[in-house]
DNA sequence: GCCGTTACTTACAATTTTGTAAGCTACTTT
DNA sequence: AAAGTAGCTTACAAAATTGTAAGTAACGGC
């Protein structure tokens, strides 16, 4: 790093190779940048996911990605750069995939609801994601409660408004927040420790074992849920 | 790494300093082997909860033992032995502060539990050291079955009891384990995801919303409990 | 068809990080 | 007390990793 400015180069090696794409035609082609930041991201996050924190390594992301490493800097400006537009990408997946899809008219099918959060958390990556952010103390900056927080509120309204067809007490705000903190945290608990405790614990960690397991859960919570509205 | 042998030394500086500690008498002491170890592996596990699986760098933990890296290496062998080393440090405390406080005749109070196997996850650390090795897909070797199954197992055997003794039927050994893959999940989750999650829902991050949102969870669970036990 | 822009490359630099060599001296053993 | 052991240091090496410089060619606009 930091670097002395150096003297032009004196060199030489006729052409040296241009980095661009061959197409099956063998005609030379150059990706949109658009394209390339993409393809890097996706090699990133799989390094990440298989990894974990320390297999970011530039010239590894960059190899996967079918470039040189300096391509990265180019597009990312660091490795920090790279690494805050992973995260923003995570984030806005999570956004739209687990978001968008949260029942806000309909009766909360917990069932549903769990089955994507479970499909985004795990199969996306994302808790492993946060789970990297908070141990390497970076969550303060990302972890924002775009995603956590509409979906609690309109946990929430749902609550109330069963309630109020029930005819029964309107439940206190803290409440749902507690319920809903409890949610996130199981699944993106599950998520990442799942497959671990289940071994140690002694049962299988096959996949038929996984799905047992979440539905006992899904059963499980609910019971709870339908336990508190009649308490 | 990986260096050649070299010439001997021909130097000359008259009487490095030998790392020995001078206590406050001024006299030279040195630390037995333990000492030291301990020293390192408490300052290697410091810097893996402050600052994730990217802060622990030799020179880092060396400095913050008061040592010399090369140190380091001369008891553990290298940086993969430190690690080692530390996670069965971490397992075995993980063992003894939790299994040996595990109710074992008693009624299982689940509160005490809950706070028992909390203290260890969160502040000591067990549940981000658990992430880490997850993340970085170490787990396999390390996250032994010595902890959970006996924790499992004495919860099955309590259920049994419970039952027999209240003439109900017997508990099926898969519900057990399911249950008691939620609980860890649950207080693995919470040590790990709990503040963030909490913070982006809305709730404080503080000591004291922490508290309530425990004791809401040791409720619920109990509740759990005593309604499967019902029907 | 020319021309500026920009995606991308090679070559190199700076630094960090793990690891090795060899020697010094506090402590232990006999 | 002499001798061996081992904890620890300084000095160095090798490699990895991030980042910079400068140049090359594909592409898009005109």
């Amino acid at each position: 790093m930091r670097a002395v400015p150096r003297q032009p180069r004196v060199s030489s090696r006729s052409h040296p190779a241009t980095g661009t794409v061959r197409d099956r035609t063998g005609a030379r082609r150059r990706r949109s940048a658009a394209e390339t930041r993409n393809a890097i991201l996706e090699a990133a996050q799989r390094r990440l996911l298989a990894g974990g924190p320390e297999a970011i390594r530039l010239q590894e992301i960059a190899a996967d990605a079918g470039i040189s490493h300096p391509a990265i800097l180019h597009h990312f400006g660091s490795r920090e750069g790279l690494v805050e537009a992973m995260v923003m990408r995570g984030v806005t997946n999570l956004q739209t995939q687990f978001l968008e899809g949260w029942p806000s008219a309909k009766e909360p099918d917990i069932e549903g609801v769990f089955d994507r959060f479970y499909e985004v958390a795990s199969r996306r990556g994302i808790a492993r994601m946060l789970a990297w952010l908070i141990l390497s103390g970076k969550s303060n900056r990302t972890m924002t409660p775009n995603v956590f927080k509409p979906a609690a509120e309109r946990m929430h309204a749902g609550r109330i408004r069963r309630a109020q067809q029930q005819g029964r007490r309107l439940p206190a705000l803290e409440e749902t927040l507690f319920a809903a903190t409890f949610l996130f945290i199981l699944v993106l608990g599950d998520s990442l420790f799942g497959p671990s405790v289940r071994r140690a614990v002694g049962l299988g960690s096959g996949a038929d074992t996984t799905r047992r397991f979440r539905r006992w859960l899904s059963k499980t919570v609910e019971l709870l849920e339908t336990r508190r509205a009649h308490s």
